[in-house]
DNA sequence: CTGAAAGCGCTAACAA
DNA sequence: TTGTTAGCGCTTTCAG
């Protein structure tokens, strides 16, 4: 059923009926006949066809790498909690990790299917830089930052500086790092030079040898922990650059009878629940990523109202969480 | 720009542009000057145009109680990988457990936003079922099982059976329960009947005393453990229906000397990633929630593409694993 | 294979 | 306040 039906149906014109459902003048005797009208027959306007009017979707496109983690997952419901009460709905796409599919979704987005875009990626190259130079919507980056766009991100590097500070305070000789791939600026490259500038304050040298590079995964914490351990120089400390590698390498401490904090102290970045609950608690650095995305997408409604040029950087501030793992006497 | 326009500076007919991006018949050099000029002016055709006349949006509503829990984002997981596959968007709503959203947003994509409806939701109501069956497009729910539509489920019964018959197995005698609300069919009441049977069938009656309802939080956990210690009897099992709850049990039980598995058993259903990395490692139920995820976006593709009345059910089953938490000798 | 033209369902300008 | 009507940008029939 039409607009133009349903009207015969109610007994009133067209433009009663949009008006009804765009709040415009309307004779209450004819609203009345309108709700009777949609009750009997269940009528709903077409979104689209009001789109292709109106040139406005009321969607927002977010771009994710992946649904099932903690901090990405955080991020997102910040965002939807700001948006939603301003009316907007989530068009939700998950790249899985695939740059291919970031950029085609980019792209996607640029046809006229939703109002500004929220993107969550970990690595930026030039591929992304021309087609977000494209885009004629509002784009905001969340959790990096990336020269030239709106992007609201956290301070990694003082994150992991405080963290591996802490446990060179407490008398570590000998820091260890477990990181991820640093083309990921914020998780990647900016916690490994946190961690860098801690050792090297602390008057030490940083041993490339007790650098590894692990995927986000526990499996993959346990592996290095397990390399790392096996060499003939042992850490005393060790900074994670997320609580998921953290978790593996502490079973890896576990299951070898390694202490900690007494042989090992273990220090990360995410603050994450799990941290709270592990065999040994789990300092961390707590990163506000749910505020990150309600700021995210405060920028975003802000672009999208005024078409403001000028670009924003946010960065979030952190808090440091000690617990049992760096807890040495 | 238009098609029009945009069909002028290409130097060909409106069609030939239309068919170019619908894979119709074309002429080579037409495809040539079409796919030159798109590089020059970035011309990108409107979603919402085509829609008003095919009637196809390529989107599907995903309704969600939240977005920060394991299970619902590996069952989102599941959702987008096997839609995107086909082609299809998310668009995605967070109720934040809040059942007029759920309605809101049921009516919502009854506007023609959408060209089927994935919904989570704990709590069904007999507005729920109204509003269902005034749906004009698919709906597949998951994760409950709601008589009249299409729904993959777990068997919350069968996993809440098997882990309380295991520790009762084992020699327990005094089973306590920390579930969740019983309106939700699923995690509530179903496990919690689950739970009762083992109970019964070990020749105990179920205590009543030693049954509590907690949120699904860690914290909540905390205070039940809590609240059920501090009775004259003390039980040496407790089933949690979730992992959450289980941990933050634990942690109770950590901080009063309550021995695991020793004293007390502990065994929940989930199977998160935490549960590997509790201090004691958490025995649990698998359940399969990116297969549901999965399956319900098959079943929802189906009843798009062939839009049958018919509707199913679709039961996923579970698996045990056993951890140190239950190793009781 | 191609182009002209008739809508898709709605909004909003305009005249009443 | 109201109803009429001209589009919004696209797809798709139909006649070539």
């Amino acid at each position: 059923m039409n607009i133009t039906e349903f009207a015969n149906i109610a007994g009133v014109s067209v433009s009663a009926v949009s008006r009804y459902f765009n709040n415009g003048y309307l004779a209450d005797d004819k609203r009345d006949r309108i709700k009777a009208a949609l009750d009997k027959t269940g009528y709903a306007p077409s979104y689209s066809a009001r789109t292709v009017r109106t040139k406005v979707t009321k969607l927002v496109g977010v771009i994710l790498p992946k649904l099932s983690s903690e901090s990405i997952s955080r991020v997102t419901e910040g965002i939807s909690e700001v948006l939603e009460e301003e009316g907007f709905e989530l068009l939700l796409v998950n790249t899985a990790n695939d740059s291919n599919r970031e950029i085609s979704s980019l792209d996607l987005f640029r046809q006229n299917r939703v109002d500004g875009v929220i993107l969550l990626a970990s690595v930026f190259t030039d591929l992304h830089r021309s087609l977000l130079n494209k885009m004629r919507i509002p784009v905001v980056i969340v959790g990096q930052q990336f020269k030239g766009f709106n992007c609201v991100c956290h301070n990694d590097f003082g994150a992991a500086y405080a963290m591996t500070k802490l446990m060179l305070d407490k008398g570590a000789k000998n820091p260890a790092f477990i990181g991820v791939n640093t083309e990921d600026a914020a998780a990647g490259r900016d916690r490994k030079l946190g961690f860098e500038k801690a050792v090297n304050e602390a008057g030490f040298a940083v041993d490339q040898k007790m650098c590894e590079i692990a995927k986000f995964n526990m499996d993959s914490g346990y592996e290095k922990a397990k390399k790392m351990f096996s060499g003939r120089k042992k850490p005393d400390c060790l900074f994670c650059a997320t609580d998921t590698i953290a978790a593996g390498a502490m079973l890896f401490c576990r299951e070898n009878g390694i202490r900690i904090p007494e042989d090992l102290m273990i220090g990360s970045v995410g603050d994450s629940r799990m941290g709270r609950v592990l065999y040994v608690p789990l300092s961390s650095v707590h990163l506000h990523y749910k505020t990150a995305g309600r700021e995210g997408a405060n920028m975003l409604l802000s672009a999208m109202k005024n078409g403001s040029d000028v670009h924003r950087i946010m960065q979030l501030e952190y808090d440091l969480i000690e617990r049992e793992s760096t807890n040495r006497k």
